[in-house]
RNA sequence: GGGACUGUGGGGUAGCUUGGUCCAUCCUUCGGGGUUCGGGACUCCGAGACGCCAGUUCAAAUCUGGCCAGUCCCA
């Protein structure tokens, strides 16, 4: 039964009932009161630690709840949209960005770090950059008690930050490429509503920035970020998309952008990371240019690649169940959590030998978390379940006389592991746990795409929407319109749910230079 | 930028309309004791909150104003 607060009260005392705000409500739209939900006097209802909102029906909120019980971000700091890393999240972060370094590291780039503020002035040199910016940017104008001369800015990113050093850096031909990373924090003021991982206004950022020698060889470190990203995605077991923005939703500044997308439910996706190719853009306005071979000289070509702690969000928002988050192996926090089953006779022998299987993992490199709380094992299963850890290892008496261990992997596949080949098979049920993961990603995904071919299709859509597209700016914003959401662009390679070439453009009927896009609505 | 709404222990909430019966309810959480322990244990004892600052009043969680924080809608 749902009502407002002010009935809720009345009908409250009426029928001798208490009114409770049902904790997981769908979020209140408009200036509207919120809904409340009556139980029986004396009987209010059980809260339990991973009741949570149901995923489909209230996915927001069933995000919020688990990025909270699982204690993956603490939003209790006091500033909009800057959150705290608690441990546990902070572990997941972690393994993040070392599969994140790991990939673009094999390619060739290597970490630097340039500082936080960036001088207005070298802020303001790309006229498209500072436009893209401006809105939301933080700025530094007092030191102590006096004024700046020269206001800061705190990066929003950090081309303007790097490109007059890059200037100093880059003298040669023999200079280039120059392929450089960092993973620093960035800051936008985002007006709009935050959400952990998601939107969030400081940053946990990993950018690339690269200058090469000319146009084709930054479209080749293009496709290279491509085919890296590629590898990070399998290790996350996350399907996504990669998508060449249209001209006026690219990133300021940039030649072209292709934008890396996820499906995340109904017509919505949710932007992961982006590759931009910079043509000259940039360098011609910070002066990056070199001495070619042949005794001339040429403006570098510039590329960027950018990630953030969002892939985290996805991780959660793509993998986890009515039971709380699952990681694939690689993100985990811990990748196994041992449950002692203890009994009255075997006690001690049971302690010992946890410890020692947890000794064990750890040295063959995983990380391994050994539950001994004094809670039932019940309780702990929900717990680490609730946190997403890949695989639970079970020793009760039963295991101890077997010289075996009972293992339940997140997914529910149940198994049973020789003690004397732990290593090993722990390491197999991992791998088997990740395929399937991916395996279950990859069904969801292609069920998050259709076809349409007219206009009315767009409106209320519960897909992503796969359409002809003849590329005009016009019939781009038509689609927009239709779908209330974005064009997010055209497609690198097939999209999914298509066969064979796109008909006529959704929009203006005509059948002459047609691509498949790809019509959404981004949060 | 314009508008609407919300703020009570660590989390979720009751109480606010009609100020007093509130040293603030219930669930969860946390600390301690006991009995338990193969899928969220039970029990006993204890801890913990009215966003901030003013104002009205004999009396403010409750009314008024400002501020801060958050949410939603529209541009």
């Amino acid at each position: 039964m749902q009502t407002t607060r002010r009935m809720a009260r009345c009908l409250g005392r009426l029928l001798r009932l208490t009114p409770v705000v049902d904790r997981w409500t769908p979020p209140r739209r408009g200036g509207r009161a919120p809904y409340y939900t009556f139980i029986l006097l004396g009987r209010p209802s059980l809260a339990p630690m991973a009741d949570l909102p149901d995923k489909r029906t209230a996915p927001i909120d069933w995000y919020l709840a688990v990025v909270e019980a699982a204690d993956l971000s603490d939003k209790r700091y006091g500033i909009k949209g800057m959150n705290v890393w608690p441990r546990y999240g902070f572990r997941a972060r972690r393994n993040l960005d070392r599969i994140l370094v790991r990939e673009i590291e094999a390619t060739g780039s290597e970490a630097v770090e340039f500082p936080a503020l960036i001088p207005a002035n070298e802020f303001a040199k790309e006229k498209e950059h500072i436009k893209g910016f401006d809105a939301q940017v933080y700025w530094v104008t007092r030191g102590g008690l006096s004024e700046l001369d020269v206001p800061l800015v705190l990066r929003p990113t950090s081309e303007t930050a790097m490109y007059p050093i890059f200037a100093l850096w880059v003298r040669s031909h023999q200079d280039l490429p120059l392929n450089v990373y960092q993973i620093v924090n960035t800051f936008r003021y985002e007006t709009k509503t935050t959400r952990p991982f998601l939107r969030v206004r400081e940053i946990h950022f990993f950018e690339e920035h690269t200058c090469q020698l000319d146009e084709d060889r930054a479209t080749d470190r293009v496709r290279s970020n491509l085919d890296a990203f590629a590898r990070m995605a399998g290790a996350f077991c996350l399907p996504y998309l990669a998508v060449r923005r249209p001209d006026w939703d690219k990133f300021a500044g940039a030649h072209y952008t292709i934008a890396l997308d996820i499906p995340i439910g109904g017509a919505r996706t949710l932007q992961i990371g982006s590759v931009h190719h910079y043509r000259e853009n940039f360098s011609v306005p910070y002066r990056i240019s070199y001495e070619t071979a042949t005794g001339g000289r040429a403006n570098v070509h510039q590329t960027t690649f950018g990630l953030s702690e969002r892939l985290l969000g996805a991780i959660v928002a793509v993998h986890g169940d009515e039971r709380g988050a699952v990681f694939p192996s690689e993100i985990a926090p811990y990748e196994v959590v041992i449950v002692p089953i203890p009994t009255a006779t075997a006690r001690a022998a049971i302690e010992a030998a946890t410890r020692e299987l947890a000794d064990r993992l750890a040295r063959a490199g995983l990380r391994v978390f050994l539950d001994r709380g004094e809670e039932r094992p019940g309780a702990k299963y929900f717990r680490w379940e609730l946190r997403g850890v890949p695989l639970r290892l079970e020793v009760g008496g039963r295991e101890l006389e077997g010289r075996r261990a009972s293992a339940v992997d997140r997914l529910g596949t149940r198994s049973t592991v020789a003690l004397e080949n732990l290593e090993t098979e722990v390491a197999e049920r991992l791998r088997a746990f990740d395929r399937e993961l991916m395996r279950r990603a990859q069904v969801a995904f292609r069920e998050s795409f259709s076809v349409a071919t007219d206009l009315s299709q767009l409106n209320g859509s519960t897909r992503v929407r796969v359409v002809g597209w003849c590329g005009s700016e016009a019939c781009g914003h038509e689609i927009e319109k239709a779908i209330d959401g974005a064009l997010l662009g055209v497609p690198e390679g097939t999209p999914p749910a298509v066969e064979g070439p796109p008909g006529p453009c959704i929009a203006c009927r005509r059948s002459d230079g047609v691509r498949w896009a790809f019509a959404a609505q981004p949060i």
